[in-house]
DNA sequence: GGCGATTGGGTACCATGTACGCAAACAAGG
DNA sequence: CCTTGTTTGCGTACATGGTACCCAATCGCC
């Protein structure tokens, strides 16, 4: 694809990920665009119809370049994808991070990567792999590792990490669905619920579903803000991490010493 | 598409969801296929090649009928991949489920749902929203929520099982990245890790990522096996939920129920 | 100034979901 | 039994999407 200074050629295959990949070789016209801006194109069609949305053409045509140029700056649609969920990753602010005051630090973690995940709903159709990590995303992990790195050791940090991430993308990402559930058939939250009345009515009705009865009778936690939900849940979990670092402080022992692989 | 008894057309739009849609009316030759059969091999295709293998033109030559045959079955592919979500929840086994022993149910359930994910790892991608419950998902839902519901109010107990959910869902989520990572690269764990190697060295050497660095050079946990790793993360999840029942078994309920084992 | 790599982008190919139409199959009324 | 209305299986066809390939225009470096 490239040449390097020896000439040879470079295949695709060469680089392990897009961030080993270079931009743009020195030489050569003068490019016209950029990943960033092509990135950029991406997210703006994605964040206002859906990742399905956001194809070669479309994006090409939101900057004005043909569909084909897009491939001068990246080799695939999957590897801009890549591209573009580090790109949001970035959106979170961890300035400042480890403050010493470790609960106030993952709350304003936790309510920034929710927000984030709303403004760009898409992410929660992305999986991740290690070797896809990119600059923001190994910053935030440096920050977000940071705040509990002084507390207690590196494998129970990870453990406990795992589980504040899961409570967070678990929770947006039921937002997430049934806002796109509301968008795809164009109602509102009530015309909506109107809507899929008979097939709930069918199930209570039928009397095999008590607990599900119950929910749909006496639930409130659905007619809660979604922002109390998370925030409540939330504390559960930071709770939970508190009791953790409670236990390694007393006895320092990591988890797992004894179990053999 | 169909005539119901009166004679009247019956359109698509007409039905909130495929459960509410009748597999077959009585009228014309008899189906060769059907539902079950269709969503059978979809899910055969999807757990050995992926999701965006199980095209309908490969699920129907998988069932020996034409592309177009799977239409008189299901209305679009969406729906059918609605069924295939609804089909693998009834591998999980929840038979005798509020058993008395809470502890012991939610760890049954857990390792259930994470070896179903682990079994049709596709399911990370679909997403899920209350209208597309399908009977399965509902029986579900019936006996993970009877596990607490005699112990905590139902909006607690709403709580607590997405935390539980989130936690098993986000871990296993992790495990099929890296899984699918290695199948789309073709290669062994071992060869992958020598082939991102020179990433990884690039960041640790770069000095920027103290954290991250910490993480290849001395956390034991990614070496830990899976199993162990998503055990231990339960048992934290379990003993935040046994804090909740003791929480709220002190104020509002009525006492006379017992506690973790 | 010329060489050779690189850029923009048009054309084209293949795969996919699915609308449409038609002939064969079959239940119910005569 | 035959007629009639409906459904089934399925071939054809189209719109859309990713992207391989090609070519002329461009520009850094000798």
């Amino acid at each position: 694809m490239y040449a390097n200074k020896g000439g040879e050629a470079v295949t695709d295959a060469e680089y392990v990920n897009i961030w080993m990949r270079p931009e743009r070789p020195a030489y050569g016209p003068k490019p016209t665009y950029s990943r960033a801006q092509i990135t950029e194109a991406a997210i703006r069609i994605a964040d206002a119809e859906g990742l399905e949305a956001a194809t070669m053409r479309r994006i090409a045509a939101e900057i004005g370049a043909g569909a084909m140029s897009l491939y001068r700056y990246v080799p695939s649609r999957d590897n801009l994808v890549e591209l573009m969920a580090d790109r949001v990753m970035g959106e979170i602010d961890v300035t400042g991070m480890p403050s010493g005051d470790w609960r106030a630090d993952l709350t304003r973690y936790a309510d920034e990567l929710r927000a984030m995940w709303l403004r760009h709903p898409w992410i929660a159709t992305v999986q991740r792999s290690l070797p896809s990590f990119g600059p923001n995303q190994l910053l935030l992990i440096e920050r977000l590792m940071g705040v509990l790195d002084a507390f207690v050791p590196i494998d129970e940090n990870l453990g406990l990490m795992a589980m504040l991430n899961s409570y967070i993308e678990g929770t947006v990402r039921e937002e997430i669905s049934s806002a796109k559930e509301f968008r795809r058939s164009g109602l509102s939250e009530s015309e909506w619920m109107a809507r899929s009345y008979p097939y709930v009515d069918r199930l209570v009705k039928s009397g095999e579903y008590p607990i599900f009865t119950k929910i749909v009778m006496e639930a409130r936690q659905p007619h809660l803000s979604r922002d109390d939900q998370f925030r409540y849940g939330l504390q559960r979990v930071l709770d939970c991490i508190a009791a953790a670092l409670q236990s390694t402080a007393e006895s320092p022992t990591p988890p797992g010493c004894d179990e053999p692989a």
